[in-house]
Order: C-alpha cells, then sequence, then structure tokens
DNA sequence: AACATTTTGCAACATAGTTGCAATAGTGTA
DNA sequence: TACACTATTGCAACTATGTTGCAAAATGTT
C-alpha cells in the first residue's frame, strides 16, 4: 500500500509528504466516498485543517480525486480511476447514496445516460446521483 | 400576483404573512432558482436571516419549492408544480445550471431517465444535473 | 550538506447555517 | 371589533465550514 500511493504521488508530480500520504491512505482503506470530516477524523490530530483543504484540492486538480454532489450539499471526495489526469476528469459514472448506512459510492459500471435537451440547451457535463439501499445494507436486513 | 400568492399560501394551510409573501414573490418574480443569498437580496433589510431560512424550510416542507443539487455544493430552490404536497415532491425533472450566465433552471418537460442499478442496490430517487449553456446565452452571443 | 522550492501550521477572517427565547403578528371565536 | 391562543419573527449567541497571508518546516536537487 505505502509503495501504491508514493508510486501514485510521483506519477502525479506531487512531492511525497507524510499529509498526503495519511490522506491517500483514507482513500484506499475505506472504499466509499469520503467528507472532509471524515478525513479529519481518519488522520486524528496529526495535521491542520488547512492541510486537509489544501491536499484534497491539490488532489481534485491532478486529477487523483474527484468531487460528488449530492442533494444535501455535502462535499465528497473519491479516487479517480486511471483514466483521470490533471486538469482532465472521466468520471461520467453514477453516484449512489445509501439512505440506510449514509455512504457514497462510485458505481463504476454505470455510466451517465445522455438525456435529450430541449432547443437552445447546450449540455457539456451530466451528474447523476442515485439514492437508495447499497448492496451491503440490503444483504444484512 | 398578490392573490395567487395568497392563495398558494392558503392552500398549503400556512398563515399569511409578510416574510413569506416576499418571499414567494421573489420566485415568482425570477425565473430561475435562488440561492439563501439571491433571496436575502431582494428582500433587502425587511427580513432577518434567520427568518429566511425558516421559510424557505417550511416552504419544502408543504411542498411549495424544491431544493436542487449543484455540483459546486450551493443549496438552490425553486418552486415545484401543483404536483407536490406536504410531505410529498414530485420533481423528477432534469435540473440545468448555465455555466455562462451561472443560472440554474427547472427543464419541466424533461423526466430524469431510469438507469440500470447494480444488484443489491434499490433505487429511490434520481437526481440529474446537467451543467452547459442556456438558451438565453446561445441566443445572445 | 547547502540551496531553492513546496508544503505546512497558525492565526485571523469570512460565510453559512442552527438554536433558544422573548417579543410580535396572525387567526379564529365571541 | 376585541380577546385569547398559536404561530411566526428578530435577536443574540453559537457551531460548522471554508479561505487567506505569512513565517516555519519539510522536500527535492545539486
Ligand atoms: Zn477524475
Ligand atoms: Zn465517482
Ligand atoms: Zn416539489
Ligand atoms: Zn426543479
Amino acid at each position: 500500500m505505502e509503495q501504491k500511493i508514493i508510486d501514485l504521488l510521483k506519477r502525479s508530480s506531487l512531492s511525497i509528504t507524510d499529509s498526503r500520504k495519511k490522506i491517500l491512505e483514507s482513500f484506499f482503506q475505506e472504499n466509499s466516498a469520503l467528507a472532509h470530516a471524515d478525513i479529519e477524523d481518519y488522520v486524528g490530530e496529526d495535521f491542520d485543517r488547512v492541510t486537509i483543504y489544501r491536499t484534497l484540492q491539490t488532489f481534485v486538480d491532478k486529477g487523483i480525486i474527484h468531487t460528488i454532489p449530492t442533494p444535501d450539499n455535502a462535499v465528497l471526495y473519491a479516487l479517480c480511476k486511471d483514466s483521470c489526469s490533471a486538469g482532465h476528469h472521466h468520471d461520467n459514472h453514477v453516484h449512489f447514496i445509501c439512505d440506510n448506512c449514509n455512504k457514497t459510492f462510485c458505481l463504476e459500471h454505470v455510466v451517465v445516460p445522455t438525456v435529450h435537451m430541449p432547443v437552445g440547451f447546450a449540455a457539456s457535463q451530466i451528474d447523476m446521483v442515485v439514492s437508495g439501499i447499497c448492496n451491503y445494507c440490503n444483504a444484512t436486513t
């Protein structure tokens, strides 16, 4: 894991720092999307709030993580797949929010469908967020 | 307009107050979605910030307005159509955010498409937000 | 090891949203 | 219309969230 994280940072031409390693670790540890507060909990007292904000912004810029819009307007982040790079995200998958466990997942294999726009409107990006019960919660209740 | 607003409040069994009338007026005046700050600008010094928050929450509860999730996590509100009622919203239309004029619109006639979920996931609500250039901006540039 | 460049922590600030409570306004009834 | 009851509002204080400037510390390069 340590090596995987270092490689990812090098590939993105970012210097290897303790905070970046720890924050990336939190994403690899969890398989769901994380809010700023989740990461703050994970890293504990080790790093300043401001450092986390700036690191997340850096990761978004470099194509390492992407943000997820949610109906309740919390900011969530999740790892990108390899196809994303600095300045160019290609995360056109559906996001799923579980109403039971409250976790958010990238449905990597569910592509956002296109939709027919009214005359005059030109679409450049489409976000789709589905709420419901996730597979884990469905299996255990 | 005054009468239309009063009827809407009565139909929702809400008492008729100056702040509710003024805030509803702002929605009928604009044809796009509004953020809390927009409404604060519209009503000026007449009402407290807290009153606006509480009034918007009441309107959402009563099925008069609905919230719109946005990629940049701003909270937006827009008028519902008649089919919404207290506790039951049916705003299953696509929302459009213009990258140029920065306004957000309800595309009332564009229904959110269904999408096939992976095994184990049960969808109960789907939000779709499209970004691009709106018809007004396309016509004037 | 020494240097130049990034990154971090701190403090201070800005904005957004919430809560409790007393004062006020609205509604229904006499 | 006046009264009493209830709902709404304003204020103050508070929490949460996010940003900025700058000096100190860490990183990468020679
Ligand atoms: Zn991405
Ligand atoms: Zn995703
Ligand atoms: Zn509605
Ligand atoms: Zn809408």
